[in-house]
RNA sequence: GUCCAGUUCGUCUAGCGGUCAGGACUCCGCCCUUUCACGGCGGCAACACGGGUUCGAUUCCCGUACUGGAUACCA
């Protein structure tokens, strides 16, 4: 088995093509087949130069190794198109010398007016076809003179694939089943560019065939043109590949998740984006491998490794799928928590790097937040306490905390810190069990106004990782300082002395 | 307009003639916990509609509606 995913340089890599992409990989994967990779650059007007590098980063980026294309050549190449026009013009030819195909000599002005003269209410978008030829410049309405006169004197032209009249194309499609197509239906394609370079249905079928693609997997928008591929491998002489056609990915406001609609529902488009936001590429991959695809059980959580082995096209969906950011969110919090404490730390590092920071310290946020993050810059957001004392106390939380008998427990408290020597976690645990149990008082009592003390929040990582973290000359530090600011917030709304 | 696809909780989905229509995300409640979170338990919530076929349709067939895609010298 041989598959490809070939994406046009147009732009940063779509979401959706990493998926298409993703689908291509692991069904080669799971049949021990070869996943290439193709650069589809026919299109000058659209080529971004940035583009190909973002394509190869994000697929790297996300574990989607090519065995063939680009940078790895295995005897199919070269991958990228615009380096391929020989190829196409010795196919084109064969077509042409079989009268599959035809010289057109139309202006895109022509073809403006032709489409405005024939345009109807019934027929809102006329066709260059069997019919229309017959009025247009081309091989059927000119001499076979004029036409060499006017290839002679290099006048700009097409080569247009001659659709036969009438004929009804049926496929099988992996996903859909049996789908028909009249060519009435269709129109007269462009197979050959005036600029000399093919469009995508000429040079997709010539590469697929050549490159020895035994399964087309692309998205659902191919499908209609599926007949004018199969025709082509007819006139050519050979035989088809098989082909599947994914379900779209809808934006949740309906619609193909387009930049614009993407960007308002506040999804981002772009594999780029995901990268620079922090994304956990197994995580991203798992949500998208379950974007369409079910493995009909109820296990969800899946390594690239585990989906390469179980991935099939038949449990492939045939309904659009639409993106939620939501489940997203929850895999990477999910794959997030599936790390070890050191690796978590890895993620965390380029978060921290103003923050000087030691191996064991960053592993010590890590273990704190690793539970109550989603992503992995949120880490260091969100444990600012570590770094500086807080600003001000939560209200509901100070309200719940400061009793009568608080300002007494405190300094009780911080009294019998000073005289610790283990501030290790383990130890403070047992510390203020014991603190807690000689005067007689719950451990809510003194951890909640101690956490308000250290954090200013009511809620967070371990209390006593807190502390350890901190260091006793800081950790009594903010408790003193919680005498006067406290009872301030409580009274006036306001902390003194910041 | 025409053609091609599609339609199970809000979302992703399981289901392939007889199920209390299952799971996951989100949301809510309870438990665990110093707190938050994680985790556990529980709850809300779906077969687009109308005809057939059948003893019986979410499941098969036909139609309608709706959704999406295509209709380029773009892919």
């Amino acid at each position: 088995m041989r598959v490809r995913f070939a994406p046009s340089p147009t732009g940063f890599l779509h979401i959706g093509g990493l998926r298409t992409a993703l689908y291509n990989y692991l069904l080669a994967k799971r049949h021990n087949g070869k996943f290439i990779l193709r650069i589809e650059d026919t299109d000058q007007a659209r080529f971004v130069p940035e583009a190909e590098a973002d394509i190869l980063r994000s697929l790297a980026w996300a574990g989607l190794d090519f065995d063939e294309g680009p940078g790895k050549e295995a005897g199919h190449g070269p991958y990228y198109q615009s380096q391929r026009s020989e190829v196409y013009r010795e196919y084109v030819q064969q077509l042409l010398d079989k009268g599959h195909a035809y010289y057109a000599f139309d202006s895109s002005a022509d073809l403006e007016h032709m489409r405005e003269r024939l345009k109807t209410a019934e027929n809102p978008q006329p066709k260059y076809d069997a019919v229309t030829r017959l009025h247009m410049r081309n091989s059927f309405s000119m001499s076979k003179e004029a036409v060499d006169a006017a290839l002679q004197s290099g006048e700009p032209h097409v080569i247009r694939m001659a659709l036969p009249a009438q004929t009804v194309v049926r496929f099988k499609d992996q996903i859909r089943g049996e789908v028909e197509i009249g060519t009435d239906q269709l129109d007269d394609q462009v197979l050959m560019k005036s600029d000399g370079l093919p469009t995508y249905h000429l040079a997709n079928v010539v590469d697929d065939h050549l490159m020895g693609i035994t399964h087309v997997v692309r998205g659902e928008e191919w499908l209609p043109s599926t007949p004018k591929h199969v025709l082509l491998y007819r006139f050519l002489g050979w035989e088809a590949p098989e082909f599947a056609h994914l379900p779209l990915i809808l934006s949740p406001s309906g619609g193909k998740l387009s930049k614009r609609k993407a960007e308002e529902a506040g999804i981002p488009v772009s594999v780029k984006e995901y990268i620079e936001a922090g994304y956990e590429p197994d995580a991203l991959i798992n949500f998208l491998a379950l974007l369409g695809w079910s493995p009909g059980t109820d296990q969800e959580i899946f390594p690239l490794s585990v989906l390469s082995s179980i991935f099939s096209l038949d449990r492939v969906g045939q309904s659009g799928v639409q993106f939620s950011m939501d489940k997203l969110r929850w895999f990477n919090a999910h794959y997030l928590r599936m790390r070890s404490p050191a690796e978590l730390a890895e993620r965390l590092r380029p978060y921290a790097a103003d923050k000087n920071l030691t191996p064991s310290a960053l592993e010590a946020i890590a273990r704190m937040m690793q539970e109550r993050i989603h992503f992995a810059s949120e880490a260091i957001e969100q444990s600012s306490f570590l770094f500086a004392p807080p600003l001000r106390y939560e209200d509901k939380p100070l309200k719940k905390a400061w009793k009568a008998h608080t300002p007494e427990l405190l300094t009780a408290f911080s009294d019998a810190l000073e005289r610790e020597t283990d501030f290790t976690s383990e130890h403070l645990n047992d510390f203020l069990h014991q603190f807690a149990e000689s005067r007689q008082v719950g451990l809510g009592a003194v951890m909640l106004p101690v956490r308000l003390a250290l954090t200013g929040a009511g809620g967070g990582p371990s209390l006593f990782e807190i502390m350890a973290f901190l260091g006793k000359a800081e950790t009594i530090n903010r408790i003193s300082m919680a005498f006067t600011q406290m009872p301030n917030q409580l009274s006036t709304g306001l902390v003194s002395g910041i």
